[in-house]
DNA sequence: TTGATATATATCAAAAAGTATATGTATAGT
DNA sequence: ACTATACATATACTTTTTGATATATATCAA
């Protein structure tokens, strides 16, 4: 894989991107209707912001019957991979990534469960 | 220390602003005419970033005498710290960055030794 | 105090990134 | 085939960032 570090950071460097970035990763996968509930975001802005994070290599996309799941790309460099942990570890007890996790975990109906 | 983890991003999301911070950090301490020497640059655009580094949290300034030395800043959280260690140790090996701190190192007259 | 050097700041135009809104496409159920 | 849902993309508009240039400030030495 090769990104360029000034496309990583680039990425990274809106607070939503940040955001659902990290959410990602602790999540595993999440589809594009429980980011758009867990960062309150309207449906086309989060669907850009995740194009750009993966056109930048860090997401990749899986489609699923009507969903689109998303996680952190594994193929990335390790050095952006345990950045992105380092960043993860450090921060996401803290406002308002901890209450990005909560808002996920409280959603009522998520997909593959019922659906958004 | 309180740095935003956006704002961290977004100061190293200019790829001139990332490889002088991460020059900085290989070096230890550079002044203004170091940083113009290797990364190319007129003296206003990289005082300007520079500064937007240190607003950031992430590089500290220290005048002496004409010169102003900018280093990183210890006191940032341990997160912060690691992923720019992390980021260096990935990437300085490879172009741009290696080149800069080769202009640095067969830079003719840097200060301390003569002046710029 | 005059001049030279190093750095910072201000201003303005150009470029990039952002948001809101509308529309398009694909999938699945009826 | 019709409808609803999930997501992507295009468009227009606004805001932010950037780069060039000019100018200001600070330090030191003559």
């Amino acid at each position: 894989m090769d990104i360029q570090a000034g496309d990583f950071y680039s990425a990274l460097s809106h607070p939503m991107r940040l955001r659902a970035a990290l959410l990602i990763l602790k999540m595993d996968e999440l589809c594009v209707c429980e980011l758009t509930h867990a960062l309150d975001l309207a449906q086309p802005v989060i669907s850009r912001h995740l194009a750009q994070l993966k056109e930048a290599g860090i997401l990749l996309a899986r489609k699923q019957g009507l969903w689109v799941y998303y996680r952190i790309n594994d193929a990335l460099p390790n050095w952006a991979l345990d950045v992105i942990q380092t960043t993860a570890n450090g921060i996401m007890d803290s406002t308002p990534y901890k209450d990005d996790t909560q808002a996920i975990s409280t959603m009522s109906d998520r997909p593959n469960q019922v659906c958004c």
